[in-house]
DNA sequence: AGCACAACTTGACACTGACAAGATTGCCCG
DNA sequence: CGGGCAATCTTGTCAGTGTCAAGTTGTGCT
């Protein structure tokens, strides 16, 4: 789309000016994101911790979208590798919610689309990393255990994972956990939940 | 907290200068977040659809985390009023995820703590309303029959309506979907996984 | 050595949220 | 019934932001 892009975003790490401003600016972005939430981003302020000047990052990220795409591209990287070292779909929902606490900027950014730009190739193909990693973990329920449809296993499982993500980081579920191990509530809890299928 | 807060919030529908102002900019609010999401909202913007000067909505709202926290709470409690009808846990789940897509915009809102004055009245007795109404809920199914703790019940419910609701505002479950009725699926997707407790 | 290009800077513009101070309007109460 | 009064809205302003354009600096390659 835009040829004066750089484009040659995760090669080797750079060592220019500032030394790896890309991996600065994105690790700040995750500090921001991660206290404040998405919309307390601002590029200038990266900027500012990185000590360069308030454009630097744009070379970069191209936009403030871009930036946000780029952390959306990379929680889907590591969600997937996650998800690939899971032995069994309960397995797979604890490493869910262990990514959404490890990683909570990450988490948020991915499952926020409007601030993403959707069309984005490392974007599409991360997710269709977590996608197959997903798929794969279920595809070790047997579909006749669960009911009709295999793919509704796959979306009971998801919900649940993602909605106790969800509601763990934005602190709905800290009366209801109390000062246990959130991921082993979520796996007594699927677990209970799963125990016949 | 801020005494010069007007604070008649929802008393009689306000007839002055514009007619209701207040109603005006909460439903073009909810317009433009339910299209771009909450980081699209622009308090200028909604001055500008209500034919208002751009300082009018401060008077209602004091800022923009005010006209947001008016929303998340708007919404809690339409939110409890739903989840006070449910005969059931398996029809109030069925319920949440109605809500969700019915009122998306006031669903994103409500769980997005950053952009909320967490502190506020109205919010807080709004999530109050809405928390009371998903334990009546969850009281109907036997704590004995589900595990240890009966609010694991409630957290396991939430938890799965909640995802799935997310999930499906995201446009993360089209495929899975299809062209059936959202609720319907979540039905049997419930179904499936309480069918035991 | 020198060239091409990536990395960054400087400067500008339109837009935004927030605040202060003034103008207008309907309502209440004497 | 009319005068004050408070709620409603306007105007003006400021700092901060994202983005674009154009210039500058450093680097690796030939």
């Amino acid at each position: 789309m835009s040829p004066t892009e750089p484009k040659k975003t995760d090669d080797a790490p750079r060592r220019y000016h500032h030394g790896d401003l890309r991996r600065a600016i994105l690790s700040a972005a995750l500090d921001v994101i991660a206290a404040d939430g998405p919309s307390a981003l601002s590029l200038r302020d990266l900027a500012r911790r990185a000590g360069v000047s308030h454009a630097a990052p744009a070379h970069h990220f191209k936009d403030r979208t871009g930036l946000l795409t780029a952390i959306a591209a990379e929680g889907f990287g590591l969600l997937a590798a996650a998800l690939n070292e899971a032995s069994d779909l309960k397995d797979a929902g604890v490493r869910y919610v262990r990514f959404a606490r490890e990683h909570p900027a990450h988490f948020q950014v991915m499952f926020t689309p409007e601030l993403l730009r959707g069309d984005d190739l490392e974007l599409t193909t991360g997710r269709a990393l977590a996608a197959d990693a997903l798929r794969e973990a279920v595809s070790a329920v047997r579909a006749e255990d669960f009911g009709v449809d295999s793919r509704l296993a796959g979306v009971a499982a998801w919900s649940l994972a993602h909605g106790f993500a969800t509601l763990l980081l934005g602190h709905n579920l800290d009366g209801a956990v109390g000062d246990r191990d959130p991921e082993e509530v979520f796996r007594t809890l699927a677990t209970t939940l799963f125990r016949s299928v």
